[in-house]
DNA sequence: ATTTGGATGAGTGTATCCACTTATCCAATG
DNA sequence: CATTGGATAAGTGGATACACTCATCCAAAT
């Protein structure tokens, strides 16, 4: 069962399970405070209960799961607090991406920055992935910072509010600031001025919060 | 072996074998670079050695380790850029936590950080732990902030600079500006101006940055 | 002497097995 | 009828077994 060379998969079954259950957790198909059974998923994506093991543990270390002791594993409920806590994280990091992006961007980079803008203008009409484009949007600029730490740690934390973004999405209307937000930022990278654009960052970012919060608040999204 | 219910040992091997080699690591019986056999680890704590496999996931993702597919294990030692990229997180992760903490900070805060000080000045003498006694003093005050996802993740990235701190310490002589640079955080926060403490603190991080990465560079610490 | 190819052994990844813990459910009891 | 206690099932943590990969080393060939 195990030695078909000519296999293409991913290099580990624990990657595989990884990538298999961080999908479901973005996507919300396993919902906070879902319970995670090794052997249910195992079986699902064939291979034994222990990479699925592994790959829990991995997800744990990022937040996105809890494991309790002889309790198994749950996905990680944000609670309101918590949600606003991983904002203001964001604010700050995504702010230091910026502040040493500004620097870097080239006129490409404006380009393609305008392009991201009208997808997700776009996708907010129809489809409804607006979360990803918008996801696209922000992890391209601080890519130009360079700094694959900072950008692994943003990833890590976007995943986190995922889903609370697509509920959030789904339910209200398309966040009608956002556009004229996203196009200051650009307008403020182009000025080339990296504390103001960190600034302006922080900002965009702390002031999601509080909407999102408050609409958690109101659906009972909290765990 | 196992069914001692009377033992109070930690709830999990996995746990046990996180705290073992996170040990190791901090104090740099693990070198960077240097290869962990998980046999050899789980035979010395008295384990089988998947829930050390587990305990090295955990590691890898808070970058500590270093895991290629069937090449095992290695501490990740960390190049200059990185370490200096580290020093920007913590930058601006703890300017955020101190911007939260001082709102928070009483009178018996403040007696708890002048002893402090204390502390590590006079570890800084006599015995070699005066990069403990540091921690302690930035965790401390960001203990006020109360958001235990920042508190985490600063924690986490400064046990990835430890083992180069205090190779630093225990070559080069004790920062003889650190006392007047705490002094000043700690007079900063008293005056309970948040902005104007988390700039501080801020600045105090980054400032420490070139002088560790600089002597990194000279002893070729970087992996 | 240097290079190459294969044997050998160490180490890794996964599956399976077992002991133990926790949850569930039902019956007996107050 | 509510509560409690125990049987039973489900699930978790850890150990072991096994197949495979990679590195090392030595011998043969150039």
């Amino acid at each position: 069962m195990t030695g078909f060379s000519s296999m293409a998969t991913t290099s580990t079954a624990e990657g595989e399970a990884y990538r298999f259950i961080l999908a479901g957790i973005r996507t919300a198909r396993f919902k906070a405070g879902e319970r995670l059974i090794p052997e249910e998923i195992a079986t699902e994506i064939g291979m034994s209960r222990m990479p699925v093991r592994e790959a829990f543990r991995r997800l744990a270390t990022e937040g996105l799961v809890l494991i309790r002791p002889n309790r198994g594993c749950v996905v990680a409920g944000l609670t309101v607090e918590e949600i606003f806590e991983v904002f203001e994280m964001r604010s700050v990091l995504e702010g230091l991406a910026v502040r040493l992006a500004v620097p870097r961007l080239d006129s490409d980079a404006f380009a393609e920055l305008d392009r991201l803008l009208d997808r997700m203008e776009r996708s907010g009409d129809g489809g409804q992935d607006w979360v990803a484009r918008h996801r696209e949007f922000h992890e391209y600029i601080c890519s130009f910072a360079n700094r694959p730490k900072l950008l692994r740690q943003i990833a890590s934390l976007h995943v986190t509010i995922e889903p609370y973004l697509r509920i959030w999405f789904h339910h209200a209307a398309k966040p009608l600031t956002a556009r004229e937000e996203h196009q200051a930022i650009i307008d403020s990278l182009r000025a080339g001025d990296p504390a103001a654009a960190e600034a302006l960052m922080s900002e965009h970012i702390l002031t999601t919060a509080p909407t999102l919060t408050g609409f958690a608040l109101e659906t009972r999204g909290g765990g």
